[in-house]
RNA sequence: GUCUCCGUAGCUCAAUUGGAUAGAGCAACUGCCUUCUAAGCAGUAGACUGCGUGUUCAACUCACGCCGGGGACGCCA
């Protein structure tokens, strides 16, 4: 966190200074690593800020803090310099660098680990497709965002509860049921006409065949509870092979139906009944309304048709309102954009239900587009038209899959052209940066023929570390906490794909540039323990990604 | 029509949330393996950041308006 000491030990000199002038503000002032043509470390553009504020040449304000730094920071500051407009560039000590590696090399894979020391209850809810169907690329997608995000906030510290909403009720279920029994029926000979309306894929032909050969009578067969059952099935082991475990699978039904005993008033009753007290739904045309409208939404929504039956969106309040009684005080939700609009509607009833609505975190993930021989693939799980998860982790396998899948920020849409993923599979960032691992490992290993390697991280002198390519590299692994917050704010775990591609390359240059293995102990040792560093911060990262680090390729 | 997201190199995407000369990978071209893994490194080429106006010391980033693409606007889930 070398970042952040910079920032709070010139927050303070910021605040004197302002102080001097009679000034109140604390300039929400930023530390940024410059371009690569600016010889400095940090940079930061507090002095234009306070510039601005006093109308005043920033560049005499910048003189005048470089000033106060210098003399208040020489432990960890080298040099200072005011550049362009303003920018006040600092220079920091290579020890202050150094450091940071013996602390990484000491905390090994718990380094960075709880560094918000932050226990809040989280609760992440993604992938939650219907179950009638397998999953497709689109959920893996958000599979990959939902699950990398859950790790980063975990490493931070927090309680995280990977979570999955079953929608186990509603037509789509009868619709399922039926497609089964009319394939079901179509091979037993009857000769019926399959409706346009149901599932069109093979999987339900597949299911029907398993139940023929099972050989029950149809009259015994309940066809929506073999169905979801054998769907689910193909969902779970999809999720495993693409190294995701949910610690809870919720259902629906739960919140609809009870949990088994009818009389008892079900938490969607609960829940609208209360909305009908508070007067935030009234009743209309024989259904329950809710009177969004009042809040952010645009029209009011129904709750309960007139045929009685909840609608999905109440189920979904409802849902929601049993994650904060749980005792969650963060809720995450995954969601594809095509429910954006759906936010503004659950928000406004959490107010109405006197939950902070800034407690639930939506983030939004844009669909996948598919592409095939150069075409875009409609996708539709009624038409049987998609490109499944599994074809995907066939095709490149879960390393590439996720790694591909995390490059891009939740918010981009982006074309996963399939012959390219195919084709190219081999040249895939992810063995960039799982390359790293390998070549480190081989180096280890090898350097277990000497005796004379001083082990001992007290005992390695790290200023032997000075050519450019191995302090850019020490340089960017004290970086990980910084893009371990950065990745916490935007919520975003594309930033480590980024982060370790960079820090792959910056090892690779090393690699050429530097022999590890030589006759100077001293030297040897020092990069040895730079190579272990590195190791961790590339396996600690890649794990956050739910990506593996072979030690061998 | 209303709302929303996106538009950056030939292609797929970044740009530390307003910072300095906009970066990677793939594709193309040129070099580098009898020493720790060439799935690598070095170099060349490739960008009017869709268009326009504005805001300011500073705009890919913010505001407004166009153009183009995705998505959402059910008593479906």
């Amino acid at each position: 966190m070398i970042k952040q000491h910079i920032i709070d030990s010139l927050s303070n000199i910021v605040t004197k200074y302002s102080q001097s002038k009679s000034i109140i503000d604390n300039f929400n002032f930023s530390v940024e690593v410059p371009p690569k043509n600016i010889n400095a470390d940090f940079a930061s553009n507090v002095a234009m800020l306070i510039a601005k504020k006093i109308n005043m040449n920033p560049k005499i304000i910048a003189q005048e803090l470089s000033n106060i730094i210098i003399s208040n920071t020489s432990e960890f500051i080298e040099k200072i310099e005011i550049m362009g407009p303003g920018f006040i560039n600092l220079k920091v000590k290579n020890e202050v660098f150094y450091r940071e590696l013996k602390t990484i090399l000491r905390k090994k894979n718990k380094y960075g680990k709880s560094i918000k020391n932050n226990k809040c209850k989280v609760i992440i809810e993604f992938v939650s497709a219907n179950p009638t169907g397998p999953l497709h690329v689109g959920h893996g997608r958000g599979a990959a965002i939902g699950d990398s995000i859950s790790r980063i906030l975990k490493h931070l510290g927090y309680d995280v509860t990977k979570e999955y909403y079953l929608n186990d009720v509603g037509n789509q279920m009868l619709i399922l049921a039926k497609s089964v029994e009319a394939r079901y029926k179509q091979l037993s000979g009857e000769k019926i006409e399959f409706s346009h309306s149901y599932y069109q894929g093979e999987y339900i032909l597949n299911i029907a065949k398993c139940l023929i050969d099972e050989g029950k009578n149809i009259n015994e067969i309940n066809f929506k509870y073999e169905a979801v059952k054998r769907i689910l099935k193909m969902i779970k082991d999809d999720l495993k092979d693409f190294a995701i475990k949910f610690d809870n699978w919720f259902s629906e039904s739960n919140i609809v139906n009870g949990y088994g005993n009818r009389n008892y008033k079900t938490e969607v009753d609960k829940t609208c009944e209360y909305l009908l007290t508070k007067g935030y739904a009234y009743e209309k045309d024989g259904a329950l309304w809710l009177a969004s409208s009042k809040f952010s939404d645009d029209k009011d929504r129904v709750l309960r048709r007139s045929s009685g039956e909840y609608t999905y969106f109440a189920s979904d309040v409802a849902y929601h309102k049993n994650k904060f009684e749980r005792g969650f005080l963060k809720l995450i939700n995954i969601w594809g954009a095509d429910h954006h609009g759906y936010i503004a509607r659950i928000k406004s009833c959490l107010r109405m239900l006197n939950f902070s609505e800034e407690a639930l975190n939506i983030i939004l993930y844009q669909l996948v587009v598919i592409k095939k021989a150069g075409q875009p693939l409609a996708m539709s799980t009624r038409m049987g038209e998609f490109i499944t998860l599994r074809e995907v982790l066939d095709e490149v396998g879960k390393d590439a899959c996720r790694f591909f899948f995390l490059m891009r920020a939740p918010n981009s849409q982006f074309e996963f052209d399939l012959d390219i993923a195919k084709k190219k599979s081999v040249e895939n960032p992810v063995f960039y940066v799982q390359y790293v691992n390998a070549r480190c490992n081989s180096i280890i290993r090898e350097s277990y023929n000497r005796s004379d390697i001083i082990r001992d991280v007290e005992s390695v002198n790290f200023d032997l570390l000075n050519t450019e390519e191995e302090r850019d590299l020490v340089k960017h692994l004290a970086m990980f906490c910084d893009i371990l917050c950065l990745s916490e704010k935007t919520m975003s775990p594309h930033h480590f794909t980024i982060y370790l591609t960079e820090l792959a390359n910056k090892y690779h240059k090393f690699y050429e540039h530097c022999r590890i293995l030589t006759a100077d102990v001293s030297l040897t040792s020092a990069r040895l323990k730079l190579i272990e560093g590195v190791m961790i911060i590339v396996k600690i990262g890649l794990d956050l990604l739910g990506v593996s680090t072979p030690n061998e390729m």
